[in-house]
DNA sequence: ACCTGAACACCGTTCAAGT
DNA sequence: ACCTGAACACCGTTCAAGT
């Protein structure tokens, strides 16, 4: 029998890692990027890090903290673009926002429920306000506007990112789109005219152009319609 | 040793369910109602049914198939408002929308992930695209903008119904808004100064102006965005 | 204070076997 | 064809006990 090589893989997996809050949501990233957040569960990360998931605790609250964390260091690269219109940089930066939870597998899904407060989303929060503000818009109508374009990103990226990783999810996009087209397409004029009729135009468009569009849209009328509170 | 009184329980549980497609979709709905929709598991529902949930498998696919079933059977009963104008009676149709998102714990964040595409769904959808075009909006921007309408109100659903059914689903939404209110009144200055200049703003107005202000918004850009596929 | 093994109370889904 | 017991491979969280 020979003895395993243990210094050897003491070198690769340095002593035993420090086990601070940081060094979990690292791994927890690192997890999401691979296998989706759904995978990343205490459990998992725990056995990533050699111990028992209950040694996550003393760090952390609990799964959705745990997420909530992940979600906050994610933001914290967006920045304003340096040229362009007020709209235009406005679009760009909600854009980078979508794209961020657009690319992490359940991370949208996971961000709608948990409405993480952590500073680098409240940075882009005052960004977007700035620029609002910038092009005119009224603070109290822009402050509203920031809220509804936020939710709109994470809600588009959470319908449109892949799954939580893998099949077993459910259902993924793509055969959801298929039944969507399906449906569409095979409406009935009786009980639904209009999308009978107009079938075409619903399913028109790349996800890009619709959902640049969808910004402008709501620009436009966050710009231009008034908060009713003084009646 | 007395018999059991089976006959009366008979009575009371007659025979034993028939155990049809629809019968499941109405004990999970039950459950839903009672508990919240994740308490609405396979599991549960085929104890409710006095079977294993392996029966279950016979007529739903999985635990995504059935909440998609769920969604559209509560979708049933929205009905378009007789008078007030276009915009009126699309705004009252989206907020009917919204509330039965509301009222069901869960439901709202399932739907964002399932895309259902059921026939209640479809009728709503076409309802919403008439009312657009009754407004002499055009076909294009109206069928977009029915999406984006409908995701915002399942967006905002997701935010703000209660949890899944009891506390354990981590934080609730009283005490996140509280953290929000926190984060956004403690701002700094230096860092997210737009933000701690207008605190007010963004804090301000119950949920149900802010909804109603960005239904509006939202109704106004689609109305006046033109799209950009000629480009 | 920090860490952990073990346990509690659950999940979704599959499969082989029954009727 | 329909139904099911049992199993497989997981979960989050808590708690008593250790260092």
């Amino acid at each position: 029998m020979t003895m395993p090589r243990q210094p050897q893989s003491r070198r690769n997996r340095p002593a035993k890692p420090p086990l601070s809050r940081q060094w979990i949501i690292d791994v927890t990233i690192e997890i999401m990027r691979r296998e989706g957040l759904k995978k990343a569960t205490m459990r998992r990360v725990a056995q990533e890090l050699d111990t028992g998931p209950a040694s996550l605790y003393v760090y952390i609250r609990n799964t959705t903290e745990l997420h909530a964390a992940v979600v906050d260091e994610l933001l914290r690269d967006l920045t304003v673009a340096k040229s362009g219109s007020w709209a235009e940089r406005l679009e760009r930066l909600v854009t980078d926002y979508r794209d961020v939870m657009w690319q992490n597998p359940g991370l949208a899904r996971s961000a709608l429920v948990i409405r993480p407060v952590g500073p680098n989303l409240l940075a882009l929060f005052d960004r977007m306000l700035g620029l609002f503000i910038e092009g005119g818009v009224a603070p109290d109508r822009a402050a509203w506007g920031v809220d509804l374009l936020l939710l709109s990103a994470t809600a588009t990226a959470a319908e449109h990112a892949p799954g939580d990783g893998d099949e077993d999810a459910g259902i993924e996009p793509a055969e959801q789109q298929n039944a969507i087209v399906l449906a569409v397409r095979t409406a009935d004029a009786a009980t639904t005219p209009y999308l009978a009729e107009h079938a075409d135009a619903v399913l028109a468009g790349r996800p890009e152009e619709r959902w640049s569009w969808s910004v402008r849209a709501q620009i436009a009328g966050i710009a231009t319609t008034a908060l009713t509170t003084d009646t």
